[in-house]
DNA sequence: GATACATCCTCTAGCCGCTAGAGGTTCAAG
DNA sequence: CTTGAACCTCTAGCGGCTAGAGGATGTATC
């Protein structure tokens, strides 16, 4: 039987985040102390940890739902999961060529900063005037 | 006198993020028609250009803040801006790292899903048993 | 001048994935 | 039996928006 913080410090997750996995049905209601304090079994550690390597592969908490449902029904085809990965794969693929494209232009910025005013500043210059920009990179919030 | 209409076509930016950003005050307060309407002149519609080119390239609205300020005080030094930029530039270099250990990781779980049931399920298998991973990937959230 | 209707206004609440803190209770060791 | 660490619930906040309700304004057309 482990309590909350033992599952916290085996799994590093905070105290607070595991019931909030509760909360929001990622993890099921654990058994309960007379004195009303939640008790964990090897089976729910298990489950904290699937999610816990997930969420560090970058899955969503609604991807990692799908990959537990499948991960308890063994007999289904896997395709299903195959696909989940795929897909994040394909996003972080998707992250990598933007932000090599922004790295690229921020090396850029900061090569040319001549280290005078910031009235001459390259930084500034390129940030008021999109035109300089060699790469497009429309999108934002990756 | 553009319309806040206008300067969301003109910028990108949906009209309910410029009010947001008059309200976090990085955008000033526009004058108004007789009828309590924000009407813009060509000094907002640069500001709030420089604000989303600096989205794009993912400073967060705190950094554009300082560089905003930077911007309007073109006799001082530069090396903040500069200081900024490179901060900026070190950030997407450590996300572009963990991305790269994560479709290495990932990749390989899809190349090995063998395409039978979920009990079998190479990608189930990883996300299980961390100890299967080639790389350690401990921060999540990026 | 009247009407239509696109655009504007404010306000509140929600998204994700947590995180922090207040204020109070329970558990286990000594 | 006392201490004090760990637990409990509840509410609110982070960043950076986004959506919708419910109502007012502005402009083009008749």
């Amino acid at each position: 039987m482990l309590t909350i913080g033992t599952l916290s410090k085996k799994t590093g997750t905070k105290v607070q985040t595991i019931r909030y996995y509760e909360q929001i049905g990622l993890m099921p209601e654990p058994g309960r102390t007379e004195g009303g304090q939640r008790r964990y079994d090897n089976a729910q550690l298990d489950r904290l940890s699937f999610i816990r390597h997930s969420r560090q592969l970058g899955f969503s908490l609604d991807a990692i739902r799908e990959l537990l449902d499948l991960s308890d029904h063994p007999n289904r085809p896997c395709h299903e999961a195959d696909a989940i990965a795929r897909r994040q794969l394909k996003q972080v693929e998707q992250r990598m060529a933007r932000l090599k494209a922004l790295r690229t232009e921020l090396k850029r910025m900061v090569h040319e900063c001549s280290g005078g005013r910031t009235g001459d500043c390259k930084v500034l210059e390129v940030l008021r005037d999109h035109s300089e920009c060699l790469t497009e990179h429309e999108e934002i919030g990756v």
